[in-house]
DNA sequence: CGGGAAAGTGGGAGCGTTCCCACAATGACC
DNA sequence: GGTCATTGTGGGAACGCTCCCACTTTCCCG
């Protein structure tokens, strides 16, 4: 393997010299610098990022912690950041939580992931107070996606209110049984989503003037088969509710699913709509309420690596738009078959 | 930061000793191993990777190269991967295809992948001679999946087996204009599954005596938007196809689409079958040759680590199973409105 | 009871960079 | 013509591990 002494040798100059030369760095000849170039090319040189991380104390490697990688919104937030690092010479080192429920503790208490890495991005994940103090104590910049963490720096869409334009949707065209599918608003895998989205569901209803009778919130999973289930649940109730909103796409389409099942039409006999606007919601033509996926990663890697770079650095809470987006899925109630 | 050395000096031992017993190296009394790692645990000692990497040449990390994340067989193989990489103490290192068209250069030819991972596990990419070159050169276990590369170590599903049996199927349902909607059988994105894919729906019509007029073959580009677009193009035809079998359910699920906007029914007007078992399959009632996706990729990850660690391995082509899942988007041919 | 193998441990030289500091040369300015 | 920045370059000590080799001790066996 050539190393850095071999392209020095070559070229007749320092090591150091060298080193400055191919990471562009000032302080060198335009002249020294474009042989040191032109010398590496040849000799094939490859720098060690072992070697580099070990004097720099910079591994140029981001952590992206997901949730999921194979649910879709997930998929997109990480090729999003991909795509800046990728721009930035940035490395993407993926800690997949899925499966294993240890996964999570390994990967925040014992995993490598302290020096093996410049920064972290975590999505859709609350950190709890436990794995907040771990991550600071990292003493590296964190960006997390898709959870409101105050003094934290945050990417992520205003989940009440799009939780208020889904339902607000739905009351306008005339629906007063409105069933609700969310997740969980506690536990491992607590994020801020599933208690705003509620939220921003109960809301609208209270200020709609609609009662809320008990037993039309149902838990989802976030999970197409987990919104099928509840779906089944909520449609076959006597007082059948004539439209649902889903936390999330993929709950929706479960949901339509659970519809078809029980011989309902959507969306006379039920409109359903969900978040997301996931890649395959205009397939299912489903209603619902779009959120820029692939720009949250985005930003979310522009965010942590400037804070890799200035030095006067401070915390932001972005805040992406959502937008809703009707297709077919929804109606003013109607022609029930009761 | 506390370094080998602080255990070291705790312990009153050698840095050698402790090293050997933090790594679980055999030559270390089971005391000495017991108080090394109690008093690592105790200072709060966290290897260096870095170091690590650097004075034994293993970074434990291993390298996935990915067309598109976003696309969920893609994120099912990298899941079934990291879960295996994860359990073995490997990190995993993504490299997304996606968006830039000169990242597969780079990634390739410039990237530090060179000097940064043991192992690579390339995805449903056939290497270029030149890209094989790079890779053979790397002196690293490379294993592919969802291409076949003779001498190279593989993990794929009989793609002309799965078509075999998709277009069989079809076949045997009555259907005599069967379509095909496939990707392209060269270039940049070149695997083996298109034109593997194409080769068993030729195959087994022409097996069934049937005639092939030309133009029922489109190129769907592996997506719903080029599902959809193929299918609206095959089902404008004069001599409408009863059956489309599309080489991927994404572009199933696209045909679907077309299919209803076309204002004609699944199955009585149009069968469809694909090849997954897309995690969405059953929610559009997808008949599909599913394949192991998950263990696709666990496999691979497997097969790299033995690569590793074997000294006497030798590269193996390991093939997976498919399976025909019949559901709703297929039936014998009938009631055409013509 | 002596010889040799086996088990446990320590010393210290790398591994391939980066980065601090020192130094020389050049040019600007009064 | 001397002082002082400024620019370009080199020397060499880290960085925190691993691993080779040597050494001591213990144990086994004829």
């Amino acid at each position: 393997m050539t190393g850095i002494r071999d392209v020095a040798r070559d070229v007749e100059m320092s090591t150091a010299t060298v080193s400055r030369a191919l990471r562009g760095l000032r302080g060198v000849s335009e002249t020294t610098r474009g042989r040191v170039l032109e010398s590496a090319q040849r000799l094939g040189y490859v720098p060690s990022p072992s070697a580099a991380g070990l004097a720099s104390g910079q591994t140029r490697t981001v952590a992206v912690i997901v949730p999921r990688v194979t649910q879709w919104f997930f998929a997109a937030v990480v090729q999003g950041a991909e795509e800046v690092l990728r721009e930035r010479g940035y490395d993407l080192l993926l800690y997949n939580l899925a499966g294993d429920p240890s996964a999570r503790h390994r990967v925040f208490e014992t995993s490598l992931l302290m020096k093996r890495v410049d920064a972290v991005l975590v999505l859709s994940l609350k950190p709890s107070p436990g794995e907040r103090d771990r991550l600071s104590r990292l003493g590296r910049p964190v960006t997390i996606v898709g959870a409101d963490l105050p003094g934290w720096a945050t990417v992520r869409i205003d989940d009440e209110e799009a939780a208020t334009t889904a339902t607000r949707h739905l009351v306008d065209l005339g629906h007063e049984r409105i069933a609700y599918i969310g997740g969980a608003t506690s536990g491992v895998l607590d994020f801020t989503a599933p208690s705003a989205r509620l939220a921003g569901y109960r809301r609208t209803l209270d200020r709609a003037g609609l009662e809320q009778p008990p037993g039309l919130e149902e838990d989802g999973e976030f999970t197409a088969a987990g919104g099928q289930a509840a779906a089944l649940r909520l449609l076959a109730r006597p007082d059948r509710p004539t439209a649902i909103f889903a936390a999330s796409d993929e709950m929706a389409i479960g949901a339509l699913r659970a519809a078809r099942e029980l011989g309902l039409r959507v969306p006379e006999d039920v409109s359903v709509v969900g978040v997301d606007d996931h890649e395959m919601a205009r397939y299912f033509d489903l209603t619902t309420v779009a959120q820029p996926v692939h720009e949250q990663g985005r930003v979310a890697a522009t965010q942590v690596l400037a804070a890799l770079t200035d030095d006067d650095w401070t915390p932001e809470q972005v805040i992406l738009p959502t937008e809703l987006v009707v297709r077919r899925t929804t109606s003013r109630p109607g022609q029930t078959r009761t």
